[in-house]
DNA sequence: AAGACCTCATAGGCTGTCTCTATGACCCCG
DNA sequence: CGGGGTCATAGAGACAGCCTATGAGGTCTT
């Protein structure tokens, strides 16, 4: 098995590297010099790496340390994400700032949102609910929450909203396909004739679709119907065939050449609007503003 | 401090999610079922959350559960990232193939391939350094390698190579800058004139701008410049001004909306190749081949 | 040139956590 | 109404990590 590296210890890899010192990373990360000087060796001994060149005037990264370091950032990145969203799962509607949100939001967007918020107003406790659209809205009717994230076109006419952002549903697949090498964009009759890797009926994602390609008999008998995002993109990076789902699942798969991104005519419409929404007559407090500011990309 | 979870209790958590039960998850991971039961017990406790409906046929996800599911993958995904990376860093030359890459290729790229070519070739051992161009071409004629991966327009006569991919060089900004609001793509002149976030002279992404700049009298006088590309992802959130560096390093800041990519006209070419390289006459072994042709998107 | 100050490493002792095996309670199914 | 599956509890043991105290080495300043 893998043996995975302790968090703990890439943090303080990531503190080392910003401090320059290990005696200021270990006070940094609350814990003594020596358990910091110990904790990097047994990192550096479990990864068979020398990190650090360790001086009388501080520790530098080596190069492959610099390496190791980006690369824990990431994992990091991750794990605060993580921590920050299951706090707001946790602190649900008994706290400060109640949040109800549609998946993909959820999933994608509102760990990243937290951590950003938990930095301008660090006492801020925020409750989150995943749900689907319309529970998001009838949580807000229902006061259950102070503030809906939804994606979609349609407008709740008495509910405020402001747009935060944009999804688009993008056709991957994987680099083998006859579609990977494609030059023309991809029209709508041709997408609506291909049988597809589908979210199943009702789902937000297949709704957008349908819509689109409504003019041209709607999208054909899919390959597969599966009710999550993860196993549909895992179908699709297997080759299976041309999958629809949000760009936010696939991004770094498209980026990193594992999945390809098949351009679309302008013909096909498969943006959907990302939006807050809150309650007409309640204004939004300072924390539920601030956030939506965050989300909108403080504007 | 932000109590960061233990990976060794997310990837048991995700062992609980496939298989359905904690004993099978316990031996999935090599520990007892009661290790398994007071480690998904402390984890629960620690986010504060229930995980799991534990029930006398089996343990299913709750809905909270279902999320911080795949917050945890996506945290194990990047972790696994790092250690498949660092045995290759470890097992350097001195083993059945040495790879050198350059600098954005190893750290965004060749991790993933990695894990890829692990599940083609569970024995293989890859050894990898990181440099630059220049040093990779070199590895590679003296026989310390045996297959680079550089980036950048130029081909070197003596040597094979493959493209596997693009890189592209963007803009971004942060949401509330000016840019972000733009509707028209940005010409070669106006971002010439702008000043920008920029790596120092002579790294690859330098030398890429200056190029496509160079008949409208190059980049300004850089706002900032930096010797690496964390930084300038940190000064471009912080809203520094608008920042130019591979779309590898911030594509998931992008679809996320931290960043905005800024569009640019057709006369501003930001476009880099990135490619396989190996010696002439020795033909390629394989695994070497082999991921070659996972980088390729096993063509 | 020498003391002050910084760096990191080592030693010893302790606490805490995680582990295992063994067992029990519960439920479903035949 | 057993058999086979689930998970929980209990008790003992091992190991890893932490802390404080100290030492050794280098740098900077006076």
């Amino acid at each position: 098995m893998t043996r995975l590296p302790d968090l703990d210890a890439l943090q303080l890899l990531v503190a080392v590297a910003d401090t320059g010192s290990l005696g200021k990373a270990a006070a940094r990360t609350g814990i003594s010099q020596p358990s910091a000087s110990a904790r990097m060796a047994t990192l550096e001994r479990r990864l068979g790496l020398k990190l650090l060149e360790r001086t009388t005037s501080g520790s530098r990264l080596t190069g492959d340390g610099a390496v190791v370091t980006d690369w824990a950032r990431r994992v990091l990145e991750q794990a605060e994400a993580l921590v920050e969203g299951a706090e707001a799962l946790r602190t649900h509607a008994d706290e400060r700032l109640a949040v109800a949100a549609s998946l993909t939001i959820a999933e994608h967007l509102v760990p990243k949102w937290l951590i950003e918020l938990r930095q301008l107003l660090p006492g801020t406790r925020v409750g989150l609910t995943v749900e689907n659209s319309h529970q998001v809205v009838a949580a807000l009717r229902a006061g259950e929450v102070d503030l809906g994230f939804v994606e979609g076109t349609w407008v709740p006419r008495d509910l405020h909203s402001a747009v935060v952002g944009r999804d688009r549903l993008v056709v991957v697949v994987a680099p083998g396909h006859p579609w990977a090498r494609r030059k023309e964009p991809l029209t709508a009759a041709e997408l609506a004739a291909e049988p597809l890797l589908l979210r199943e009926p009702g789902s937000g994602t297949r709704e957008v679709l349908e819509a689109a390609l409504a003019a041209h008999d709607g999208p054909a008998v899919p390959l597969i119907e599966l009710g999550a995002t993860a196993p549909l993109r895992s179908a699709a990076l297997a080759g299976s065939g041309p999958a629809v789902l949000s760009v936010l699942a696939v991004a770094e798969d498209i980026a990193s050449g594992r999945l390809v991104e098949v351009s679309l005519a302008e013909d096909v419409a498969l943006r959907r609007t990302l939006r807050a929404v809150w309650r007409r007559g309640r204004e939004l407090n300072d924390a539920a503003g601030r956030l939506v500011q965050v989300a909108r990309g403080r504007a």
